[in-house]
RNA sequence: GCCCGCUUGGCGGAAUUGGUAGACGCACAGGACUUAAAAUCCUGAGGCCGCAAGGCCGUGCCGGUUCGAGUCCGGCAGCGGGCACCA
């Protein structure tokens, strides 16, 4: 038989595939689902080696479980929207309709030449109004039950190009393309009430057993659930109280200062009759987006003319400072400082000659000095100094404070997030808008259900800085639905991470005439086992964790968890060696070549540093392109490779070494089929009865592979899957023999051995499972199920220790009991040796495994 | 600063969860085939000593538990990640 063309055999199957529409899934209560899906992809121009790593891992699930016999519902699509679509308006003159869409033709050609097993009926991408229509009733919907709201906060403003930025355009405090110093502005902008779910999202984590527990910690960290104290201080010579939340009430006898934050109202008002303080309120809105600055900012504050009453001591004051370091955003912005017992109030105590009084000590010490740090212990301590709290613990003392501040009316505990509601608002064209008209009469008017979609315009221009939306001649200007007068259209579109919030609901029904099919998005959800970057590991997960549980809340699902993904995996980068020429430029991997064990330019032979191992990245150069890679050694051969070595969680470093011998392994899997090493039992040989010792050898292998390969897919050791089939590979050539039991033993390993690599390189096992002249296609064989009985050894190997060390090891019969076990150790002669005469204290036998003899 | 994770040959990594450390692969060396090369096949290999049998050392470092530690416990170092004026 000839060599394998992988190039001609895997356009074949997919052929094959496409035409029986293999891919296929059907809603089908009868039957057990199973839904895998991987992050979908940015149409950004092509596909990389990021992708290929994702949607193979992704493929081995879904081609697995269904060979398991579930149903399995694998799709793929587009997030479409977003702001790289505009900037290649800018700079190319293209429509960003027209590049993404010209982008998503390519990658899809890509994608369907990596043979993965896609449902490409359910194919769709986030920006054509099939989708972005029904995220438009979504927000209808949130909005109807509160959990979308219009309030002004602060947007990252360009002052010379007169545009908001988004978070990513904004690099060291200035704007990306005018260079400018970024302002904060006040916008009015629409919010999702992410917040609403704050406990439910962190209860909701605890039941996510199947997640890395390092990302829901992250989940974790990012809700920041804190419990302490809301209360209120009255202020002397002053009608109002200012409230402050605080985690440590039981320190309030170490209050030396109370601050409020640049932003609050009291500042505002104070600052009307104060230039000076106005000024040092402009400073620090200033320093507020510059956020690497604020570690070495120094905390500075303004003192007010303001007083305010100890709540425990109506003859004790505190001073009121205006401070930089005090957030608007979190808790009521405003604290009370007690720099004994936090680092920050102390260094801010210590600037401005405030007292410093420790009111809580180690157990059995009622006195406590205070240098330059603060004592932040809370367990084994005790109050101090501190009236009614003295000789409590830290738990103890703030349940006693808060009540003390319950009875006295001025505040009670309470549980705060550091979580903040979702700014969804974005200034920009190419996303959803949002379908909501502002009328000057009605106020804000949803837009009728039966006008949807709102859609993008396709007369835009992008040559002048802002929203093209809001540049647009006519297309904000509609008619109110309520009363009929002039209004305007809402010319924000939706953060794209909304898009991302709910794709995976919408590829249960893609093409209904509602965001989703209840009895679909029943059937199929949760995600049972969702694949993607690290990188998503807070901000995609915890909206679309979000969304889910707003969907159900709005009546469209009936999941009760409110769990979008059940199983999740977070996968490695794909990294490559870096090159620089000796100007310091980057060199791309295919300008470079070796030359022994230097490394030169390939064109002028001229040396080139290697630099280290990074994430592939278009600006360091270090980047393969997946394209160039299929087309020289097949899809197979790349899955392979992506599989092999790394743990699928760690990061890969990619090799052409490492792709070659990817690539000479394929071709040797073709070889144990086209050049075996003795015959192949015809298909319909009936079993032997005489078993040669080697016939028996492989068919012993073959269950042992089976049944440790199984718990490898299972788990994600794909690494291990690899090594495995290498092993069983060997040994299948190293069987040589020609006798009936040895051809009969081959055929059935060469046949499971197709089954068993299908998941992985799916073309080069239908090929194998052809020639082999297998019944159907490989891909509808029923996972094999491993024979406990045949997979067991007849002899293990016991290792020996003298006194923990190892000397010998011993081949004995399986299940040899411990008195046979511990003779035949003591009989050996490298033990007696090791002993050196000594008398045996003790013997330790693990019967199949060790015998440690010690003297 | 706080919270996580990682550290095993020249390299990627494996080790049934406390029981033969280094599976499998890559790179390397020697050999076979070939006029030659590629491809393929065979052999070798953690380090040190030894012709060999074998011995000593060895999983970042120090210490502990144990008959036995890569694995468990305590401390330290290095690398990586997340959050970060959160009261």
């Amino acid at each position: 038989m000839s060599r394998y063309n992988a190039k001609a055999v895997e356009a074949k199957w997919q052929k094959i595939w496409e035409e029986r529409q293999a891919f296929r899934a059907e809603t089908d209560p009868g039957k057990p689902k199973y839904y895998v899906l991987e992050m979908f992809p940015y149409p950004s121009g092509r596909i990389h080696m990021g992708h290929v790593r994702n949607y193979t891992l992704g493929d081995v699930v879904a081609r697995y479980k269904r060979a398991r016999g579930f149903n399995v519902l694998h799709p793929m699509g587009w997030d479409a929207f977003g702001l790289p679509a505009e900037n290649a308006a800018q700079e190319k003159k293209v429509h960003p309709a027209a590049w993404t869409y010209d982008n998503i033709a390519t990658m899809r050609g890509e994608l369907q030449r990596m043979g993965l097993s896609l449902d490409w009926s359910r194919e769709f991408a986030t920006c054509h109004p099939g989708y972005y229509k029904y995220q438009q009733k979504l927000f209808l919907d949130l909005l109807k039950k509160g959990l979308a709201y219009r309030k002004e906060s602060f947007v990252n403003w360009d002052p010379v190009d007169n545009t908001v930025l988004a978070n990513e355009q904004v690099i060291d405090g200035r704007g990306w393309r005018s260079g400018a110093p970024v302002e904060r502005r006040k916008l009015s902008q629409w919010f999702f009430r992410i917040t609403a779910y704050a406990d439910d999202l962190l209860a909701g984590l605890e039941e996510l057993s199947r997640w890395p527990e390092r990302v829901r910690l992250m989940q974790q960290n990012w809700i920041g659930k804190s419990e302490g104290a809301r209360f209120s201080f009255a202020l002397k010579d002053r009608q109002d109280r200012l409230e402050v939340y605080s985690t440590r009430p039981d320190t309030l006898y170490g209050a030396s200062f109370v601050a409020i934050a640049a932003d609050h109202p009291l500042a505002a008002e104070i600052a009307k009759g104060d230039a000076k303080l106005a000024a040092f309120i402009e400073e620090c809105r200033k320093t507020g987006t510059a956020e690497a600055e604020l570690e070495k900012a120094e905390k500075k504050g303004y003192r007010i003319p303001v007083e305010a009453i100890h709540p425990f001591d109506a003859n004790w004051t505190l001073p009121v400072y205006v401070a930089n370091f005090v957030l608007m955003e979190y808790g009521t912005g405003a604290i009370f400082g007690c720099p004994a017992h936090d680092q920050r109030d102390l260094d801010f105590a210590r600037k401005y000659g405030l007292p410093v009084k420790a009111v809580v000590a180690p157990k059995g010490q009622t006195a406590l000095e205070i240098g330059d740090e603060a004592f932040l212990e809370t367990e084994n301590t005790q109050a101090i100094n501190s009236g009614f709290l003295d000789g409590m613990d830290v738990a103890g003392a703030k349940r006693a404070a808060i009540r003390k501040l319950e009875e006295l009316g001025a505040g009670q505990g309470t549980v705060t997030f550091r979580l903040r509601d979702w700014g969804v608002s974005r200034q920009r064209y190419w996303g959803c808008p949002i379908p909501v008209i502002h009328c000057d009469a009605c106020g804000i008017v949803p837009v009728p259900e039966k006008d949807l979609p709102v859609l993008l315009p396709d007369d835009v221009t992008f040559d002048k800085p802002g929203n093209p939306l809001d540049h647009h001649p006519t297309w904000k200007h509609v008619d109110c639905p309520q009363c009929g007068k002039a209004a305007r259209r809402e010319t924000d579109t939706c953060d794209t991470f909304v898009d991302s919030s709910w794709y995976f609901a919408r590829f249960c029904s893609p093409r209904a005439d509602l965001p989703m099919e209840k009895a679909d998005v029943d059937y199929w959800l949760p995600v049972d086992q969702y694949i993607g970057g690290i990188e998503h590991a807070i901000l995609h997960l915890l909206y679309s964790r979000f969304f889910t549980r707003a969907m159900r809340d709005t009546g469209h699902l009936s999941l009760k968890s409110g769990e979008p993904f059940a199983g999740l995996f977070t996968q490695g980068m794909v990294c490559h060696e870096t090159y620089r020429a000796a100007d310091g430029s980057w060199l791309q991997p295919a300008e470079v070549r070796r030359d022994g064990d230097r490394v030169v330019h390939a064109r002028t032979g001229e040396p080139v540093t290697v630099g280290r191992t990074e994430k592939m990245s278009k600006s360091k150069k270090n980047v393969i392109d997946p394209g160039l890679i299929i087309d020289t050694y097949g899809a197979d051969t790349a899955r392979w490779f992506m599989l092999s070595d790394s743990p699928p969680e760690r990061d890969m470093e990619w090799t052409e070494a490492g792709i070659e011998g990817a690539w000479r392994f394929t071709q040797r899997l073709w070889r144990l089929v086209s050049e075996p090493k003795g015959p192949i039992a015809a298909k319909s040989a009936p079993m032997p009865g005489e078993w040669p010792a080697a016939a028996l050898d492989l068919r012993r292998a073959l269950h042992k592979t089976i049944a440790a390969l199984t718990q490898d897919l299972e788990q994600f050791h794909y690494n291990k899957a690899v090594a495995r089939i290498h092993e069983f590979a060997n040994l299948l050539e190293a069987t040589k023999g020609d006798d009936a039991a040895t051809a009969w033993a081959r055929r059935e390993a060469l046949q499971t051995l197709a089954i068993l690599i299908g998941p992985m390189v799916p073309h080069l096992a239908e090929e194998i499972w052809q020639a082999l002249d297998g019944d159907g296609l490989l891909l509808e064989q029923p996972w094999p199920v491993a024979d406990a009985e045949l997979a067991r050894d007849d002899t293990v190997t016991i290792a020996v220790q003298v006194s923990g060390k190892l000397r010998a090891t011993i081949e004995v019969a399986r299940d040899m009991d411990k008195t046979a076990l511990e003779q035949l150790a003591l009989a050996n002669d490298n033990v007696q040796r090791a002993m050196e005469g000594k008398p045996v204290r003790k013997v330790i036998v693990v019967p199949n495994r060790i015998v440690n003899v010690v003297v």
